[in-house]
DNA sequence: TTTATTCATCGTAATATTGCAATATATTAT
DNA sequence: ATAATATATTGCAATATTACGATGAATAAA
């Protein structure tokens, strides 16, 4: 019926999945590798680099807010956007941990 | 208009971006951590242990097979999925490449 | 050959995402 | 107070995703 059935999973599942939503889509990725290069910018600066509308670009930067990977601070009529490094490497861990939990040297006993 | 702008981006953000989409569910999560579990396991053992339906399961698997990070061998009316071990490091390594990226001893300049 | 098993695909309904113009809000400059 | 600047929000259309029943295809067992 459309709407992703959470409950028969367990919360780490959602988690992760949550977070590869927020990173699964090219825009999203560009933003953030934009932000490692400069450090910090302003949703201006990302609506000249990346060629989207200004309301397109503020959405993309809401669904990254939402899940922390970048804060974004009040200067003026500005608002600067960065990584949030905190957040960062718990998410980081949160991949590493899926992708640790297979041993390729196991790779015998596949299908 | 609702059709995602891939021409905007560089190959790697939007194949980064695509493998993304294919980890943003919890479904796809657990049977990727199903799998690393028991090695090998067909579509039904997934309804079993998941709680979705058979067409739905078969939908998150052709999901997993397309960005090729699981393959399945027909042996006789079952199909045995596993993890492709090769596909798995590369995408490992592709998050990688994103998560270091960042580097988080420069967090003082941040906004 | 008939029946059972297993899986993929089709069709459909519900929901979510993408993108942008228009508008609202908030600060700064004149 | 007015105008300019920067961003967020709203509303809408196009497209994509999620979920499942029904059907089809292919092999195995009777």
């Amino acid at each position: 019926m459309g709407i992703t059935q959470t409950h028969l999973f367990t919360d780490a599942q959602n988690e992760l999945a949550n977070v590869a939503k927020a990173l699964a889509h090219p825009a999203r990725i560009a933003i953030i590798q934009y932000l490692i290069k400069t450090n910090t910018c302003i949703n201006g600066d990302l609506v000249q680099e990346l060629g989207l509308a200004q309301a397109t670009i503020s959405q993309h930067l809401r669904e990254l807010k939402e899940i922390d990977i970048i804060q974004g601070t009040i200067e003026g009529t500005k608002v600067n956007y960065c990584i949030n490094p905190e957040k960062w490497n718990s998410i980081k861990s949160l991949f590493l941990g899926l992708f640790d939990q297979f041993n390729s040297n196991n790779s015998s006993t596949c299908c």
